[in-house]
DNA sequence: ACCGACGGGACCTCCCGTTGTT
DNA sequence: AACAACGGGAGGTCCCGTCGGT
């Protein structure tokens, strides 16, 4: 059982403590709880971890990853605009129903958790939120630029996307109403279908 | 004058604690620092509120009433559904820059916080959230009503708003990052101008 | 049982942890033991002391008090400087058979334990030591002025004293051997008498 | 080839503990740190050691043989009783220089650090002690029969010898102190050159 | 012979809530 | 009404020792 499985097992008390994290609360959770999920003993854990936090660290970072990657499949299975962006809401939109990720946006979820006083979760939070709304902004200008989009302040449009989808996601999750997320996510493909109102100009302008 | 002091003090307490909670969390803020906040010792605070769950409660409740204040006065002075829409967007943009709301909503902060082993917070979050979204839905019947606003599912569309507005309080509050909230409030607005786009019908229908 | 007496349970807290700790060690005693020793709970202990170095600092400075108090008694009560020598090494000889102080010498049981990553406590001992070096040290300046001790390098002379002497604490108490303190006393104490060889000069020169 | 690596294996464990054992201290350093110096892994060092004290137990055993040999190799290299005794002298006053030793008396160091629960520690540190103020003692027993030295309580001068010099040692070691020992020794030199006042009788007497 | 994964326990710290007291 | 001494418990960390494997 030894020095072979020590990557495995690793890998196993990160996945497993991921659900758990992003549902409880990164820093709520206690190692306790951490313990009796992964099955391993205060011993077992702090051999293969230095610090809860660099545990919290590497849970939050494979969760991102787990967007991160979805999003690159996503980014490169469509090729127009307008489709590109309907896939990112459906990313959100199914983000409640992921066993793993049914605690919400784990990037709003650490965000929200994490303190001045932990300055490596906030510098992690700061860049997971920059991907996400970084590419939202890339296929907006893309999109633009090939006049599948009316023109428009991509930087702000992608904001505005990506605030409300975590808001929906947000509100689903904590308050257990699907509707929040559904009625955002439909808002905003009606507004993508409709290239940002390509014909009568009602998107972000300045 | 015994009775009226204590009424006094407790009240203060509220007060004072309500920015630190709102800001820190309802959680995860010592005792200490709300006896630091408050002046009082240990003793003098649970001389007021039987427990601390009792004054997180209380606490949450003077926020919420802050907001429902707001909007009461919003819904009072404004006539019309677009007004009356833009004026609650208005508020909630303003909500990052109010020294006891800084820490943003507090009904998604304490529901992001509480668990499911805190019935009484949990329902008071629900009970706070519905409060809002009805205020949305109401105005949006209303302005369906008189034919101001395009007709549309109210709930659906009520609960977009307030998905969307509180995604933009929380990015902008947990990312120290304006855009957020500004690019989610103007699109908003824009569709409220729009009235739902009632000569195109790009509302959110079914 | 409040306010009052706080400054006399601190007290207490301090003078019974320190026998404790200067018979079993600053460092090795843990905190469940200075709690079966004071009768309190953790929480009482922590709300009197900020930390266990805290603690383990006032403590010693409590014990090193004791040995400056009785410093000073001597060298008031006596006026001859060899009469204040002999005095000194009398302290040193009752130092093993004081209730509290039977552990050895504080300063050379806490300046073992203390390593550089505890910087105040270090710093304490070095003080400390001084303290009592210094002590011998002025005595033999002044015996020597007078014409009581026959001239020699003070410094020098009061450092094989203490280290004599130390030794002698050490060795008896670690061994439970009087004979080592016992030996090096009365040989310090014929020197003494001898005035350092005040006739045949056989006293620490350069 | 097994046992003869074996047996080279756990002699280089103990030489490389040693002076970390010594200077660190006994109980004080983690078998991490062990782990560190003797490059080898928690399996390679308990295969040699059935547990952490026998580990100590030996490399205490090391150490104090290194100095048991120096006084072994000074008592047949010099043939006076004077010469012998400043023979031993100079031993202790290089013991802050040597590498291994620089951590004080190994003897010393553990007779401080273990306690009564550890009766196969403080066996050893009391046999230790013995062997060293035993060389002194035969050595005075010799001079004063051959009347080299003065007439005196042999087993008391030798315990004065120690004490003094162990104290010096310790003073100097842990207040980065030269003049502890010196001084110290300087002291006990002059005695032992003056043949402990073979002409004025100044020496321990009774 | 040696590695290293893991169990299990002890330690310090901090926190909440009670209670005697002023 | 308010203070503050104290109990009791839980959390994160680290450490020693075992044992399956190479």
């Amino acid at each position: 059982m030894a020095k072979r499985d020590s990557v495995a097992t690793r890998r196993r008390i990160v996945e497993q403590t991921a659900g758990l994290l992003n549902a409880t609360g990164y820093m709520r959770t206690s190692m306790t709880e951490i313990m009796k999920v992964t099955g391993l003993q205060k011993g077992g854990i702090y051999h293969h971890f230095a610090s809860r936090e660099d545990l919290v660290m590497e849970t939050f970072e494979y969760l991102v990853s787990l967007v991160r990657e979805r999003v690159a499949r996503l980014l490169k299975s469509e090729a127009g605009a307008k489709d590109k962006l309907l896939g990112l809401i459906r990313i959100f939109k199914e983000l409640p129903f992921d066993a793993t990720l049914k605690g919400g946006c784990p990037i709003l979820n650490l965000a929200f958790e994490s303190e001045e006083d932990q300055p490596r979760l906030r510098a992690a939070t700061n860049e997971a939120i920059k991907l996400i709304t970084g590419a939202f902004e890339r296929v907006i200008v893309a999109g633009v630029s090939c006049g599948e989009l009316a023109p428009c302040n991509a930087r702000k449009q992608a904001a505005c996307f990506v605030a409300a989808l975590e808001g929906g996601v947000m509100l689903t999750t904590r308050f257990n109403e699907p509707v929040y997320l559904t009625a955002v996510a439909e808002s905003l493909e009606a507004q993508v279908r409709d290239g940002f109102g390509l014909t009568q100009a009602t998107s972000l302008a300045n």
